[in-house]
DNA sequence: TGCTCATATGCGAATATTTGCATATGAAAC
DNA sequence: GTTTCATATGCAAATATTCGCATATGAGCA
């Protein structure tokens, strides 16, 4: 892991941050987290139906590039986009913009059901697979309208 | 290789233009091309001072990524970057921002002594030896400035 | 026709990355 | 303190990428 300071960047920084945003889970993460200041884990797997470990490794890789940052709340992990370089700052304006696929948005609103069921802004529930998620949130939409 | 139509692209090649950018050699190449239109290989063997194969393969990655286009000319090969679609224009722009590392700044320099040598806009010489070139350079300033 | 020069490419060895699975870690709940 | 739950990680096999070298291709010139 390492740290990447203010304005300082490193070509090989740079290089390992083309790297590792050549992989479509990677990139399907940072999709979510363009539009999301914060996403835990949970929400990601569920989101995007791809398995646990393969999105822990998506992050891990995205946050020794230094493209992410963790903050952690008990067992849950929080990841955000890392704004701390201009380096990342233009790279997630190009992002923004290019990446329009049918697939990233179709992540958007799957997203938006599963960030339903968070609670004071926090998520509070685990893995839900889709069938369960569906009802919960056709509950929750109950509720509000209540 | 592949062609790409403007306007369309599809996720997957979003992914291998990453891929493509995520090494120094290639990196180096766009560098020189996003502020001079077209260069012929020799030159940039010379100013990267790499070996030919490495450079040829560096380009045919690019080619086939979408990044560079390849216009021949004789025996001579001129590459330029590709700017059919919305999404390489966006990089390009983010290139440009971010590629601006010691590395890359000496290369442009030395890229501007080996176009000196260019006559008619157009690349004359092959392969220059370093210490070649520097005495190529003066004459070819004298020549200027008589 | 044969040589030279600019560029590209095939191939095997070395190296790196991804994938799937099982399991580790560590915080909270019971 | 044992269990549960969210997340991370080690490992081996599968796969992809890079590197160096030798050589191929194909255009122009002798």
């Amino acid at each position: 892991m390492q740290i990447f300071a203010y304005e300082h960047m490193t070509t090989e920084n740079k290089i390992e941050k083309f790297k590792a945003l050549s992989d479509e889970t990677r990139l399907r993460i940072i999709n979510l987290l363009l539009v999301n200041d914060s996403l835990c884990v949970c929400e990601l797997v569920d989101t995007l139906e791809i398995p646990q470990y393969q999105i822990s490794k998506g992050l891990a890789i995205l946050k020794s590039s230094g493209i992410v940052e963790l903050e952690k709340d008990g067992k849950w992990g929080y990841y955000q986009l890392s704004k701390l370089n201009e380096t990342n700052k233009s790279l997630f304006l190009l992002l923004k913009k290019i990446l329009n696929d049918e697939i990233f948005i179709n992540d958007l609103k799957k997203l938006n059901d599963r960030l339903l069921l968070r609670e004071e802004g926090r998520c509070v529930v685990g893995f839900v697979v889709e069938k369960d998620l569906l009802m919960l949130i056709k509950k929750k939409k109950e509720e509000v309208n209540a």
